[in-house]
DNA sequence: ACTAAATAATACGATATCGAACCAAATGGA
DNA sequence: TCCATTTGGTTCGATATCGTATTATTTAGT
């Protein structure tokens, strides 16, 4: 597909030529896995979900569980990169599912605190329950130790997105 | 948070749980991470696009670009792991936006075969371009060969969920 | 203190995504 | 051949997501 030393004329554009596209063609495929593993994973999570509850909600839930209750809608937009009006949205539902209560933020009037019920943290607790054996049939496959390996690289790279996200 | 190697009643049981925990904390943050990642380029990647076009369009556009044209709505649809409703939507738009032509299919009447238009092949040339800078931003702090070195882990996570969506 | 700008959340309308039901063509036994 | 099943695609209704505009409160400049 890439032809890349071409051998007609061949100079030092053509080697970093080739090399640019061989860089663009890294990048690019490297961001279709991430997409396509993205999807595969949150439909996979999604199914084991009570019906109703898609992955926006349980990101919430998992979020306000890891780091602690108590952030406002603004903070939880912010950590998944969604628009404040999606997370209103999403608050809404699990307002009305009960996994969450919305108080008046002490610290600021225009604002909003997000409170874990019991029911939600219930609700955490049995849908990693429910998705832990898709995990284990995935470690069966590929040791953890391989995942491990690759999170530094991640990490950088979602903390230099972060960044140039201005 | 997780208390590691408990000392008090520290048998071997205490050791495996904890690593036990440990791998699904790896597990969670690894796609954890890949879902923060694809959620900030796929926004970038959007804000780069043409008012009316979404990551779905391209995304169908830059496989066909990538793969051929004349594939099915179906195959499509299953590369992209989306269902085959969202695919005849998604396909509607890049139809009236007239980077596709829909035609039947010589070999199965039921079925359609999707080929970009000039339009369509120009629109993906453009939106490489457009989203270029970015990638060089990207790869100004992030060496290609990192990429390239995480690349055989994702695609064998991915292999490996792909086998496992039965 | 007063006003302008910034900020947190929501209301609203447009579009995307999804599942269920549907239709038409192909397949595969009897 | 005939009919049940499967398969490719669309229609339709429900919900999710997003951008714009709006309201209420805070912050900052004078």
């Amino acid at each position: 597909m890439v032809r890349r030393w071409g051998r007609a004329r061949a100079g030092h554009w053509n080697i970093r030529l080739s090399q640019a596209e061989d860089i663009g063609q890294t990048v690019f495929r490297f961001f279709n896995e991430i997409g396509i593993i993205n999807q595969l994973s949150s439909r996979q999570l999604e199914s084991r979900l009570p019906k109703g509850l898609l992955i926006s909600h349980f990101g919430v839930i998992n979020h306000l569980m890891r780091l602690g209750d108590g952030r406002t809608p603004l903070q939880i937009a912010t950590a998944h990169q969604v628009p404040k009006t999606t997370m209103t949205h999403t608050l809404a539902g699990l307002k009305t599912a009960g996994l969450i209560d919305v108080v008046p933020n002490p610290k600021d009037a225009r604002s909003k605190c997000v409170m874990l019920t019991e029911a939600g943290r219930q609700f955490h607790r049995e849908a990693i329950a429910a998705i832990a054996p898709d995990f284990m049939q995935l470690l069966s496959e590929i040791p953890a130790q391989d995942l491990a390996d690759a999170l530094p690289l991640l990490e950088r790279v979602r903390a230099c997105m972060d960044r140039a996200r201005d």
